[in-house]
DNA sequence: ATACTGTGTGTAACCGGTTACACAAGAGAA
DNA sequence: TTCTCTTGTGTAACCGGTTACACACAGTAT
């Protein structure tokens, strides 16, 4: 591999005046461009990025943390980030935490020892103080960690209502809620949502919310069992949408149709949700856009760009498919 | 930061001795070691890591090159490489060509530079020549590159005879495949191993292939068209799941009953392919497998130790589900 | 004639590790 | 006593870039 130093001696100028041409700062005369430029070409040079790190303390390198890039989310999360971060000239290095703090902590020390620039983190583990002490940008995704920490989530109160609210305008007379896991902020925000929604109806009781852990096996269980002790619910609200795919097999399982006898909508949007069949109804969140709104958000940071807004809430979408129907028993019994 | 320069000096000897300290290499005196792991402690001191990549050529980090992390394939490969290249201390930075040569060259050059160790890829554009002037270990992973590029694939035609064969088994009596891209290396193995299966019935006809492009929409509008010309089709091999379940979607727009009037196949082992309903009776790649094994078999190249292998041909394994069903008009008419 | 400004280039220090080499002291062998 | 080997430590060069600073020269203003 060639070096700067070789690229000078072929050039016959010095290295200064060849990392002035690399980087096209200072004073260089065009002619004393022109060799260089051919002196590179000839010797098939490329900079050295681990050398100019070195000195410059950066990397164009982000972190990329998530607790399982198998979940179903964070592949698509992931490539938009990756997309977004290439097109801004940084590359992305990412971790699985399995939700695991030891990990979590290991992954971060390396990436800080290797001068990544900064950090996209979805975790509920990290503390504010810890984030502090990393001395880089780390922007969190799909998680709340504190308020000084920016952050780019979707409004899960209100997309929660917004699935609680449909399934009782399609007709639906009974409504559950599977619930994720009670450590994790947004499920809890969905649960609030759902609590909103349908907590004052005069059927409304609390065993109609059971834990679905995020996962599709748990929900399948869960919904099994929420059927047998009430079979009269007629509507099903899971708060991500592999539980929701878990719910229509539980479902299926008991012979129950959907949405003719039982009405299930899910929340993510996943693209998972419309290879089902019946394809599922969900409250979709903008995954692509919340990966390139993190990653923009982040570079900005890192290059000291002045942002706008560090907190950003996204909107989310009620994406109408065949695990619900609009015209049941409208207008009520 | 704390530097190797500060942590010498609080502990009152030269940065040599703690760099030993640090490499547990060359002689240190127990009482000096002492010394300079207090002072480690004392100052928090981290070693950079792009400082050491400088001098030693290496980066513990290696490079994950898929065509999109979107295609469910690759994020359960992604999980393996990254959890062993974890556990052998190695860092994992992933990127997307989207099957672009641009892209792919680019992001070969941009690691090389950041002194990867090496590059684990599944590409069908890379050429041989171009690996071997990275002049960094690459392997192949779910496609065959050259013979000279260590590999690791499956038994694809073995598997697609099993599929086909399987078909046959259970009586369906005209079998179509839907295939994958024709530059695909894997897609073309698996038309040959349902030929080998089902070239010579006196049935078959070259039409009952059709092309899906491993695309989900693509492979519903394939199996809508090919049903339409031969709605004597009972059973359809899709060279991967993603196709399988397009097809299944096709069936279930035609009113067609999945499995009594249409068996479906898939290929690949997708976690999504149990998500669905039928659950997709498939051939299993061994996924996480085939990551670990091509991060061991990278690793190994990378530090030279001796490989007994570079070309693993696993095995595939059928899973039976709802998508078939065995019973149906067994040994024929 | 003098001072100042803009252009153009080179030298060497610097980033923070690693390690070749030199050197010293003590133990054991000849 | 002298030589050799092992243990233990420090100095400084090195990895390959970037850039502060020095210097030189031409043009222009005073």
């Amino acid at each position: 591999m060639a070096t700067i130093r070789d690229v000078a001696k072929q050039a016959g100028v010095s290295v200064a005046t060849v990392s002035r041409v690399l980087n096209s700062n200072g004073y260089v005369n065009n002619e004393t461009k022109k060799k260089v430029d051919e002196a590179i070409r000839q010797l098939n040079y490329k900079p050295n990025a681990v050398a100019r790190s070195l000195y410059k303390k950066t990397s164009k390198t982000i972190g990329l943390i998530v607790p399982d890039i198998g979940n179903p989310f964070f592949p698509e999360l992931a490539r938009a980030v990756e997309d977004t971060a290439h097109k801004k000239g940084y590359n992305v290095v990412f971790c699985n935490t399995d939700e695991n703090v030891e990990k979590e902590e290991h992954y971060l020390e390396v990436l800080l020892q290797k001068y990544v620039d900064g950090v996209i983190i979805a975790s509920n583990t990290l503390t504010a103080q810890k984030v502090k002490e990393l001395n880089i940008p780390v922007v969190s995704i799909d998680r709340k960690i504190t308020a000084e920490i920016p952050t780019v989530v979707v409004k899960n109160k209100q997309g929660a209502r917004k699935a609680a609210g449909y399934l009782k305008e399609i007709g639906c007379q009974r409504i559950a809620h599977i619930r994720g896991p009670h450590h994790i902020d947004n499920a809890n925000e969905r649960v609030d949502g759902y609590l909103e929604e349908v907590g004052s109806e005069p059927w409304f009781k609390q065993s109609y919310i059971t834990d679905g852990n995020y996962v599709m096996k748990t929900a399948i269980q869960a919904t099994l069992e929420l059927l047998e002790r009430h079979p009269e619910i007629d509507g099903i609200f899971a708060a991500n949408d592999v539980m929701a795919i878990g719910a229509v097999k539980a479902a299926y399982q008991l012979g129950k149709k959907v949405p003719e006898e039982l009405a299930i909508i899910g929340f993510d949007g996943i693209s998972m949700a419309e290879a089902t069949t019946p394809e599922l109804t969900t409250i979709a969140q903008p995954i692509y856009d919340m990966g390139t709104a993190v990653t923009d958000l982040l570079v900005k940071l890192i290059e000291k760009k002045p942002v706008e807004n560090t907190f950003l809430e996204l909107d989310v979408e009620l994406i109408e498919r065949e695990s619900t129907r609009k015209q049941k028993n409208k207008g009520g019994r």
